[in-house]
DNA sequence: CTCCTGGACTTAAAGGTTTTCGGAAACGTA
DNA sequence: TACGTTTCCGAAAACCTTTAAGTCCAGGAG
């Protein structure tokens, strides 16, 4: 380990000027002359300094630091969403804090007071679902944005993947496809990805005037679950050709309980996944056609709408960014038109 | 957004005491009388007073703040590693600074510059692998550990898992379920942590004097590869009575491939993977006997050793935590003693 | 009465950087 | 020579907090 860190003055002694001139020099200023300037560049080189970011943000009042502040980060949907901010600031020069509150109010009102304390020039909040939540912005002295989970607060900035789109999406591939009797599985009712998923379906249904085959299907976000739907639904609507299932997971459950009931997929039975997980997505046999949200991209944008509103720019308001559909051998296998 | 941050000024003047009683008074120190205290603390309250953590810190010299250097923490293993480290650090009052530097040395070098030039109190390196990676010590003015992925400098402090041992413990399980011909199906050659496991299951075999059934099958990482395995070993092998998995990806195509092929998980072949990937080893049927490395523990401890670095008292080498076997029934089966 | 002690408070310095403003030198022009 | 202009550099303030050192006063001891 190194002694001790070198400042700016260290570093205008050795090049034999003042402390105003070294710092002239480094921040690339016009007032220093081009000899001088290279004194200094070598002097600063030799000490290896590196200026305080501490004292230049006590100084200019930004610390080119944002908080990131998370429900539930361990959650699928929130590493993506991480990552992609991380992607966003780190091409800059920004840094991210990084906090996880865990579902716990008391913890995040800490975490808030912490991240302020640090002078963050802004604040990213992930949710852990679709769900609005509680806006924290009030009274807060820096921007935020929200991403995944919007806030319940309108005139907030909030991102949030367009689940009511992408199901439709899905569905009208299915239609394309010459499917006729879809069927739909999905989570628990008091998630807002269900019902928005299942609106979109019906939705796209409805234009194509095509009924739904049996009822939707609620239950949990589990392969488990996704097996037992595809045990009722085989019994109750035999000639079903098509099922638009919640998440991957459901999907996984579905497919493997088709295949033992001796049904083919996609042949007899296609299937469309949501969330492209890729561990089960790409390895369910055949892969699956999944919906995938562009989480990262979802995460980029939120971080630079947040540079945005540092710069008070702000956009208020629920923007509902596009998803995607990965088609995979679930619904048109290789080697069929 | 509040207008302006109240300092501690702002507080003394309300409070009509000078700074440095103000001081005093929010930080509890004693010569203060207790009516003034009151004064000032009511006065910090009206004004929702935060202490600049850049003022505090530019004057201490400590951030109260750690870097955390991730290669690929889109990666199975960062993330609980991670999560395990916040833990720690958001116990007291340390806050994370996130970095990912995606395998880049270039990208890596600079958000160790960025990081320094922020004045992280020290650094936590988590690796995509077990596999040792170059240490980043050198000439740091904080103290660096290493977690999952072990630095190449054994004068570095390094917690990874203990493979050998955890791998061991699987085969001895195995053993005592009276099973005596059993494989080893794992990742490519090139991960320290396949040849690790395969040292420990060869470890645990010759120590009860037991002969391997097959030759260790070395592939990669995917539930493909555990299939395409199953396959190979039931042709070639056809009386195994156990499997020892180097991944719960691995174990997951093998337990679906040993089904299909008519023979039964546990009790014709019993089947351990490693991982304790939830969303595999428990969703499989049967679910998944597997190793959990305890990583989130792994990233706490690391977290606790750094702590302890910063106050001088750092414990150099490679520590190596101990993993836990999660019994589930691809082993042993409810009902079955 | 004087001196000392200790409590309660204030002053001022320190920490590292940026920036404004003023100063000095060099040079050209009248 | 006197003066104005340009170019380069330095002194000092500002950011906010903590803390060492110093001031002031009341009260007790001698």
């Amino acid at each position: 380990m190194a002694v001790k860190r070198a400042t700016i003055n260290d570093v205008a002694s050795l090049a034999g000027v003042s402390i105003a001139t070294a710092s002239k020099a480094l921040n690339g200023r016009q007032d220093v002359r081009a000899a001088t300037r290279e004194r200094v560049l070598a002097a600063a080189a030799e000490l290896s300094f590196q200026p305080n970011a501490l004292a230049r943000g006590l100084l200019s009042g930004q610390t080119r630091t944002v908080g990131l502040l998370t429900s539930d980060s361990v959650g699928r949907f929130g590493i993506p969403v991480l990552l992609g901010a991380e992607d966003a600031f780190g091409a800059g020069e920004m840094a991210v804090l990084l906090c996880d509150a865990r579902g716990d109010a008391i913890r995040e009102q800490h975490h808030i007071r912490a991240l302020l304390s640090r002078r963050v020039d802004g604040l990213i909040v992930v949710g852990e679902s679709t769900n609005p939540r509680p806006s924290i912005s009030k009274d807060l002295p820096v921007p935020v944005v929200y991403a995944y989970g919007p806030s319940e607060d309108p005139a907030d900035v909030s991102f949030v993947p367009d689940d009511v789109g992408a199901a439709a999406m899905a569905v009208n591939h299915l239609l394309a496809l010459g499917r006729r009797r879809i069927a739909h599985v999905t989570g628990p009712g008091h998630y807002k990805a269900a019902r928005d998923r299942e609106e979109g379906f019906r939705q796209a249904l409805a234009e194509a005037g095509v009924a739904q085959a049996g009822r939707t299907l609620s239950g949990v976000w589990s392969q488990r679950w996704g097996r037992h739907a595809a045990e009722m639904l085989l019994m109750a609507e035999p000639e079903i050709d098509a099922v638009f299932c919640g998440s991957d997971q459901i999907a996984a459950g579905f497919v493997e309980a088709v295949r033992e009931r001796g049904r083919r997929v996609p042949d007899d039975v296609a299937v469309v996944g949501y969330d492209n997980w890729e561990v089960l997505s790409t390895e369910t046999r055949p892969a699956l056609t999944t919906v995938d949200m562009n989480l990262e991209v979802l995460g980029r944008t939120a971080a630079q709408h947040l540079f945005a509103a540092i710069d008070g720019k702000a956009t208020p308001g629920v923007h509902t960014l596009p998803c995607q559909l990965v088609i995979r051998d679930s619904t048109s296998p290789p080697g069929v038109s």
